[in-house]
Formats: structure tokens, sequence, C-alpha cells
DNA sequence: GTCCAAATTTATAATTATTACAATATTTTA
DNA sequence: TAAAATATTGTAATAATTATAAATTTGGAC
């Protein structure tokens, strides 16, 4: 399905956000870029294309995204949240020495559950970390500082 | 299996990690408190123990007993970090209103790993989100301010 | 189209978790 | 006991995120 203005205004309207300019745009982004930017890295991309932009609404804008099941946030690493469009159910493998994440398809249902029974779930997720075969064939062990 | 100053001092020894007083204090907390502490929360029980103690200790130790998989860090907050022993195979629910952090047991062999047999996996981590019981009963939708 | 109210964006300052670093203290080994 | 290696501490620096208030934009009423 092409992504276009109004089918990316239609699906901020059927979360109930209104679809300024900037989130289109943020919006957007997610759906072209494939990968897990930060707010950072979203904002470096953005902010030729919008001058006046600000990285206070990058932050603003994608906690109105989580909160309307949109986008989620991915924290493995600890140091800078990372956001992923809520797509359909996929796992994260980390690289401990490039820092590189890798999706990959899981079934979400394989989980019993009778334990959380009581529990509304809202969201699932899957972290794997180790070494990518990447870093596997150079021989390392620990993130090294050209990792990101 | 009884917790003692000794079978704690074997346990670092056995990881390569030698076992000065505020290491072994830092695995006891580990062991006798069950949940998912911050450094502040460690750092708040043992200062009193040990009044000299420095926040970057714990920062250090427990940076240290990651590398040596005695403990793993969880982030799902993405706020503070918050540590886990590692000790059986379990997922964690994190409820978005209260904040609490539930443990549930989990046979991480469920996966399907075929897309990631080139990968080396050091380790796995399930967290679920939504709402606990509790909160569910007083009906809570959002994080409130009281939540941690 | 103009005006007004509400919502959004922006810039700045404040907060907070974490790390870097250098000095001090402790432990180990000879 | 002395020297060397390791661990701890305190302070300062860094960096991500949030709070806040002013400025801008948007959507609807007239």
């Amino acid at each position: 399905m092409e992504i276009t203005v109004e089918s990316l205004k239609e699906e901020l309207l059927k979360s109930g956000i209104r679809p300024s300019h900037q989130r289109i745009k943020i919006l957007e982004h997610f759906h072209q870029k494939i990968g897990h930017p930060t707010v950072d890295e979203v904002f470096e991309v953005l902010a030729p294309e919008i001058p006046t932009l600000s990285k206070t609404t990058i932050y603003n804008t994608l906690r109105l995204f989580m909160e309307a099941g949109l986008v989620r946030a991915i924290s493995i690493d600890g140091i800078e949240k990372r956001y992923d469009l809520m797509t359909h159910d996929h796992g994260h493998f980390i690289c401990d020495s490039c820092g590189e994440i890798i999706n990959f398809s899981i079934d979400m249902e394989v989980f019993p559950l009778d334990e959380l029974k009581q529990f509304q779930i809202k969201s699932k997720n899957v972290y794997f970390n180790g070494l990518c075969p990447k870093c596997i064939d150079q021989g390392k062990e620990k993130r090294t500082e050209n990792g990101k």
C-alpha cells in the first residue's frame, strides 16, 4: 500500500491525533525508514525539511504516538530510547559488539499465559542479545568504540 | 540453600571476580531482596551499612556483574536501569499504571529460531506491559503520579 | 475572509541518570 | 614490611529527557 500524506493523515485521525505538519512528517519517517531511530536521529533527518523543528516536538510527538499505540519504545541498550513502528509482531536481536538491532519474526501466541490471566496485556516484547554473524566472523567479543 | 558470606564469595570467585566487601554486600542484596532495584535503591539500602559507599561503586560493580553474567539489566521504562539476578528464565510484566514489575515464568525454548541460526544468543528477555489486576480493579488507565 | 479560542510548537532552562577521571584506600604478593 | 596491583571514592562532566512559558499555528464561528 502506498504511503501518501492522505493515508498518514487518516492513520493519525483514526488514533484521535490531529494531523499537524510535524506529526505527519514524523510518522512518515517511520514508514519510510526501516530501523529503530532515536529522537536524535529523527531530528537530524527532519530538521533540514522543517527548519523550525524543535527536539521537544519530537519527544512530545513520540510520547503521543506511543500512548496511541502507533509506535513502541525499545530501550534495551539503556542509553537512549529507540522507537519502532507497531506493525506485525517481531522480536529484536541486539548485537553486544556492534550494537546493531535486527528484527526477527516471532509468534507472540506461543507464550503460555495461565499466570497472567488476571492481567490486561497491551503489548509483548521480546529481546535477545549476543553476537551477530558479522561480529562472530571478526572474532569480536565486547562492544567496541566504533560500535554505536 | 542458605546464603552466607562464604557462599557469596564462592559465587564471585567462580565468576572470576574478587570478592571485596562492597561486592559481597551488593550481591547479597540481590539474593535477599526480591524485586528489580535501581542503582539508587541499592545505594539507599546499603549506604547505612557501608558509610563510605559511593554510588560510582555500585555502577562499577553492577557493570562487572553484568559482564560476568551474574545479573542482567532491564530498562523497559527507559527511565532508569533496573537490575535482576540471573536465575531461572522468567519474563517481566510491567504495569503501565502503577509501574510495578511482576515476574512470570516462561520457557524460553518455545521460540522458533531458524532465522537466528547464525547468531550467538547470550540472553533472552521477554517483557509484557499493560494493567495489573490491582489497577484494573481501580479502573485506572494511565500511569499516575503515585505510581513509581 | 477575519477574529477568537484552543491546540501545537518552540526555545530555554532545569533535572536526572550515567560516565570519566584522578586521588585515596585497600588488598595481594613477594 | 614494602611495592604493585586493584578497588573505592568524590567530584566534575556528559547527555538524555522533561518542565515551563512564550510564540505560532490551526480550526471553527461569524
